[in-house]
DNA sequence: AAAGTTTCCAACCGCTCTATG
DNA sequence: GCATAGAGCGGTTGGAAACTT
């Protein structure tokens, strides 16, 4: 038996507020406020709307001090620095912006900042399906033991990480008292006994309907890494050394989450774009199609 | 000018978490 | 400890607006 319902849907109107639904609840919250029961507040009030639908109008856009749209270069900083270190919390990520709401940035990301990122100006339009295939083609990221960077085209699959963690001697996951995104976590010790940390979600593609369901994905490195690189690559510049100073990072807290640019974000959030492949944009060669880790000089490819 | 396509965002859905009895 | 209800969250969708062909 599945729960029940929050509402009669039945007699729930739905669809986009009136401004007389918006100032009914308006009214309504401002003089008795929510009473902590978003359910029995619209009877309340008199609108015929789910409570659910009632919050979310109310939080997302009538409550005071709201700001929509034109999100600054400062608000970009933040909202990159944040979805580098946590994924797509976007709850925690609109606390640490006043006035901006959870959906606000979701949807400000989802539909700007991302492309803005990842260089797709808007004139540059691809038909969906072109853009889901490059995307699938890319599994690729790599290394860069010489700068310490490092570069994600997306992210491995399940499978592939298991072939990566024998290759590179899994050690044990770290601790941090800050929270973490969801999804799996892997450290690895790679050559030179530096170590990388990666986190997030796997992306699943379909091979029949070439469908694929969202990723979420990061990286960082850990304090070690973060002790002897401290003066080299971008990635120990981000995040910056120390237990304190990584932990305000991870968190998003302090003033030193503010002082990066968009560039040295981008290799941190982007799950395609940067990887440096020697074989070029030439990814249907039969070599890169065998699930195994090859080192090439300096920088580690994964196919 | 019309038709087709893409973008954007408000709102919904369904899940998890938490409080309460 | 278990069941239930409500709150909160992130992902997804519908449709209007903007843009392109």
């Amino acid at each position: 038996m599945g729960r029940a319902p929050c509402c009669d849907k039945a007699n729930v109107k739905k669809g986009p507020w009136s401004p007389e639904e918006d100032r009914q609840l308006k009214e309504y919250i401002e003089k008795y406020g929510t009473g902590g029961n978003w359910i029995a507040l619209p009877h309340k009030a008199g609108l015929k709307r789910c409570g659910k639908s009632c919050r979310l109008r109310w939080l997302n856009y009538l409550r005071p001090n709201i700001k929509h749209g034109d999100f600054t270069d400062n608000e970009d900083r933040i909202i990159c620095n944040l979805y580098a270190s946590m994924g797509s919390r976007w709850s925690i990520i609109a606390s640490h912006l006043p006035g901006r709401t959870d959906n606000d940035i979701k949807n400000y990301w989802n539909t700007k900042l991302k492309k803005k990122l990842f260089g797709f100006p808007s004139s540059q339009r691809k038909p969906h399906q072109q853009q889901q295939q490059q995307y699938q083609q890319q599994h690729l990221f790599s290394f860069n033991l010489e700068t310490r960077s490092v570069s994600f085209s997306s992210p491995p699959s399940l499978e592939s990480m298991q072939v990566s963690q024998n290759l590179l001697n899994p050690i044990a996951t770290p601790t941090f008292s800050s929270p973490l995104p969801q999804g799996s976590m892997h450290r690895y010790r790679v050559k030179d006994n530096s170590s990388l940390l990666m986190f997030g979600s796997e992306q699943s593609c379909s091979s029949s309907d070439g469908s694929c369901n969202q990723i979420s994905y990061g990286s960082s490195v850990d304090y070690e890494l973060c002790n002897v690189g401290q003066q080299m690559g971008s990635l120990e510049s981000f995040l910056h050394c120390g237990s304190e100073e990584t932990e305000k990072l991870l968190l998003g807290g302090g003033e030193a989450s503010l002082e990066y640019n968009i560039d040295e974000i981008k290799p941190l959030v982007s799950p395609i774009n940067w990887y440096n492949s020697p074989f070029g944009d030439d990814l249907s060669s039969p070599t890169a199609k065998d699930s195994s880790f090859k080192t090439q000089g300096r920088v580690m490819y994964y196919y």
